[in-house]
DNA sequence: ATGAAAGCGCTAACAC
DNA sequence: GTGTTAGCGCTTTCAT
């Protein structure tokens, strides 16, 4: 089998103990002692055994990332972020996918999360779920990615902020009859969208207008669910001049609703976004992005120094910047609102 | 602490052998002992300490996905494939990413890797590179996806076969002077360029065209890539009337180097890709589509098989179909070629 | 069908 | 500084 501590330990002429300390770093270990044992279990490959390791310390020296989707850009651009840091630090990655979202209660129990990673970390999973509230009072280290819970290590964009900002760029823009396309219709367990609408309508009232409830749709935040809650907004009597997209994924929706409608993004209407998806450059889509990856790895450090593995990292507060970028998909509306 | 199996043991008034026995569907256990165990470790909240069940039986129960890149469109699809079949099967995953991908030598050793997983699949990883050949040597189960090795359960389309298949519908349409975009310059350690412009040459072949080295651009699978190969390809003096791209995320940044030149794809010039990206729907792309998702399921399943879990995936081989899906980047050539 | 007991390979007191 | 020793919580013969 696998080459075990003793084997080393009798190959350095030390005992087992001296061996795990010098491997780990561990002080109390004489220079030479140490560099015998290293040479000593370099030469013969020797690996610890984590399960062994484990076992006797209790530590699994591993994190888990639990979330509702892995090949959406924006879970697996965290994710990446979440493994540089873990990679880095020598940590095992654990990935748990949580089912269908929408019934999240696949989330693991506390007990069984705890029994394979010294942390968590949750992304985009509605905080108020409780099945994820259970985790969060579980005396786990969590660290959460999209939202802002209070006492929990967070790393999240002003959902609403954004919000405003990019609706506020349709507003300056001259619009007045701006649409959103939001997440789903039956109030969500998740808050993005809440405060994303919120952001909407506090940039509307700013300006004196009253949010209009029949320009509100629901894209699911799929590209397919943006298609579709562009082409009922498209049906309106009244259409809107602009649309304010809560992500980009359903943007690109609502982009190619306006193609096979024979409509050009900015200049038979205007779309926005919200996330800064790399192909929104691709086609020329206005959104409002925010540093994802980054937030991924943020996450990560703030873990890691809840778990004393590494220092906390620079920046202090989990809520990071969003960044307007104004490209073709907006421009002012086609005679004058 | 977390309860252990005496616990549970205690509580059903019966061993903790019988309690593992029982917990774990083994035969020779009583009925009416197995759901009074059952009972007891519910009621208890019992879970396994997988460490403990690691160490003492050599399996872990667990798979790694090793795998360059994370936050790709290719990769995450693949990934979530995966986490499908892992997840049902209700096998932790491992996630290891391998640094720098083109000095991809921080693939882990076979120790490592055995002592934390029970078997490997490989993604796009270059299957000549030492340190990958190590592994598929190594005693360890292994499942490929992106390419064919002889005696390895692998998951991979015909790459030149569908890069002929993209090159004939640019043939077809009247094109005569077709560039591609391929990957790295430097005979890159990936097969699948290599592969794919066979394709592309047997394409032209077949109707009597000698491919053209001037013809050929680099675009390193990156969409900066593609828009720079793009650049250098519209600045030849005997332009080309179409370009097939190795990628599809090449394909988007030729699109959005044509629209820097005000050029229109599908009138200017053609742009065909390989993938089948979501977004290429999206930005009106023609594309040779795989089934990434089910690709990551086929290799997690031919892993299982191996690792005898569960049966052998239905699909027989390997080697998936593609699809050409004909859109408006491609048509054609302006002026008769 | 069930139990007793011996590890799996490591870590962590504690002793020296 | 280093060694001894007692587990960590399971699984797995081997008895019974």
């Amino acid at each position: 089998m696998a080459v075990t501590i003793r084997e080393v330990a009798e190959s350095a002429g030390v005992s087992t103990a001296t061996v795990s300390r010098a491997l780990r770093g561990l002080p109390y270990v004489d220079d030479a002692t140490r560099l015998r044992v290293l040479a000593a279990a370099a030469s013969l490959d020797y690996v610890v055994s984590p399960s062994a390791s484990r076992l006797a310390s209790g530590r699994t020296g591993s994190i888990a990332v639990i979330t509702p989707f892995i090949a959406r850009w924006f879970f697996s651009t965290v994710l990446s972020g979440v493994e540089q840091v873990t990679h880095d630090a020598g940590l095992d990655l654990l990935l748990l996918g949580v089912g269908d979202p929408d019934r999240p209660s696949e989330v693991p129990t506390e007990q069984r999360l705890r029994q394979r990673a010294d942390g968590a970390i949750i992304v985009a999973l509605p905080a108020d779920d409780p099945d994820v509230q259970a985790l969060l009072h579980a005396n786990l280290p969590v660290s959460i990615v999209g939202s802002l819970v209070p006492d929990v290590p967070c790393v999240a964009i002003d959902d609403a902020e954004a919000a405003r900002k990019a609706t506020a760029h349709l507003l300056n823009l001259g619009h007045r009859r701006i649409a959103v396309i939001s997440g789903s219709r039956s109030g969500s367990i998740y808050t993005t969208q809440e405060h994303r609408y919120r952001g909407y309508c506090d940039a509307l009232s700013a300006v004196g207008i009253e949010p209009d409830p029949t320009l509100v749709a629901f894209g699911q935040f799929t590209r397919e669910g943006g298609e579709q809650a562009m082409v009922e907004l498209l049906n309106l009597t009244h259409m809107p001049t602009a649309v304010f997209c809560m992500s980009d994924e359903m943007a690109f929706g609502a982009l190619v609703a306006l193609r096979r409608r024979g409509l050009v993004a900015g200049v038979d209407l205007s779309v926005i976004g919200i996330d800064g998806h790399p192909q929104a450059e691709v086609i020329d889509l206005t959104t409002v992005e925010q540093p994802v990856e980054s937030m991924g790895r943020f996450a990560a450090e703030s873990l890691l120094a809840v778990l004393g593995v590494t220092a906390p990292p620079e920046r202090a507060t989990g809520l990071v910047p969003t960044r307007l970028v104004s490209r073709g998909s907006t421009a002012p509306p086609r005679d004058g609102g």
